[in-house]
DNA sequence: TGATAATAAGACCGATCGGTCTTATACGCA
DNA sequence: TGCGTATAAGACCGATCGGTCTTATTATCA
């Protein structure tokens, strides 16, 4: 429906609660409230409808890179990362890609329905990364808790996604996402780093040479 | 003034938006919309009032461990974590302790000026963290990117706060701080290791058997 | 005592907005 | 040709809200 992807661009821009149904139908290039309310009940439908939109777009191009079938599993979230950083940058970093998406965040924090919503995906996000680790745990160390490091990545993502959009400035989305792929590298064993993937990165020079100090000791 | 505190207290609960001038002026005890314009010139004037405040408490009661002269540098931030996990789970999760608290998250996305104040808390907070960990160089590996390791800190923290929020569950953020040890942990030189209040956490058995196997290899 | 300011209470205006309802035109299909 | 549905346009209602203005009472201080 033309009508939810005109919401979701206009709603993005000025977030939910400063949009009237009536810079929708204008966004949306069709006239008449009657039109509108022909299709939904009620702007609250109307917002559910954005946010499943939004997460559908986020699951397809975003969540999808997580299960591709042809990378092995570091890999993946390798590519993910890069996904989520690209794509926050070709926004200007202000409309969100992800769940905290200023619109999302500001919604889940307004409407107990909306809010259970954005749990869900957290939730969906949370747990294919998990898969990802468990699929992982022949490279890694033997005692990983892949859900701590699923959750940790998800709320450190969200949390570089916020403060790039407070400070209009990419530059913590990019920090953020090196110190996670050092992060996750450390949960790698020792002899697997070379093979993994996210060791292809200028930081696995500052990994590998506390490595060096460690076992110097 | 009482009315910024009451103000500060129910738009935390019911967001900016969502709060009227009346409603502040019931929280406020007081009566009349003269006695309130009598002290804000608008609400918009307030709502930089209640910014200002929730800094001010912020930095008082949080931002001021950091600097704390009787620990030593990474003493401070361990107790800097523990305290941001303790006064959010003492607020059940929902009314924000920092400037990510969803009153702050709201404001900054909807009027620049807000945007901006905002941005400055979080440049004093991280540089308060990059100032301390110039103070820790001594322990720490020789590399290190203070600045890079403040803004990752301040990242993670916010994104783990806004999803303990959106679940209303505080383990996320329990779970991110013990990353965040660990991570911060990994920075520091492995002989200071066993001086360093980070340690003494339970996840240091993760890092020292990950640290055995690296040595091992 | 008298002037100034703080407190109290609330009527009122103008604007916005969600939602309903009416009316009229165009299109698809039997 | 005729019926139903999508499109178009917008008047209208009721409610909320920010902000102004009025009025009256209580402290404060010279």
């Amino acid at each position: 429906m033309q009508i939810v992807e005109a919401a979701t661009a206009v709603m993005g821009r000025q977030g939910f609660q400063q949009t009237s149904i009536e810079d929708v139908i204008h966004e949306a290039g069709l006239c008449g409230k009657g039109h509108f309310y022909h299709y939904f009940k009620s702007k609250e439908e109307l917002g559910y409808a954005v946010l499943l939109h939004q997460f559908d777009v986020f699951a397809e191009s975003g969540l999808a890179v997580l299960r591709d079938p042809m990378l092995p599993p570091l890999a993946r979230l390798d590519e993910f990362i890069d996904w989520i950083v690209e794509s926050h940058a070709e926004r200007g970093c202000c409309e969100g890609v992800s769940p905290c998406g200023a619109l999302a965040t500001e919604m889940a924090e307004q409407h107990e329905g909306f809010r259970k919503h954005v749990d869900a995906l957290f939730e969906r996000w949370t747990g294919q990364l998990q898969a990802l680790f468990w699929e992982a745990r022949p490279q890694m160390v033997d005692d990983v808790d892949t859900e701590g490091l699923a959750r940790f990545i998800v709320a450190s993502l969200e949390g570089a996604l916020f403060m790039s959009r407070v400070k209009r400035d990419v530059a913590v989305l990019e920090h953020v996402a090196t110190g996670l792929r050092r992060f996750v590298m450390s949960h790698v064993r020792v002899d697997e780093r070379r093979e993994a993937p996210l060791a292809i990165r200028e930081m696995v020079a500052g990994t590998e040479r506390s490595v060096g100090k460690e076992s110097g000791r």
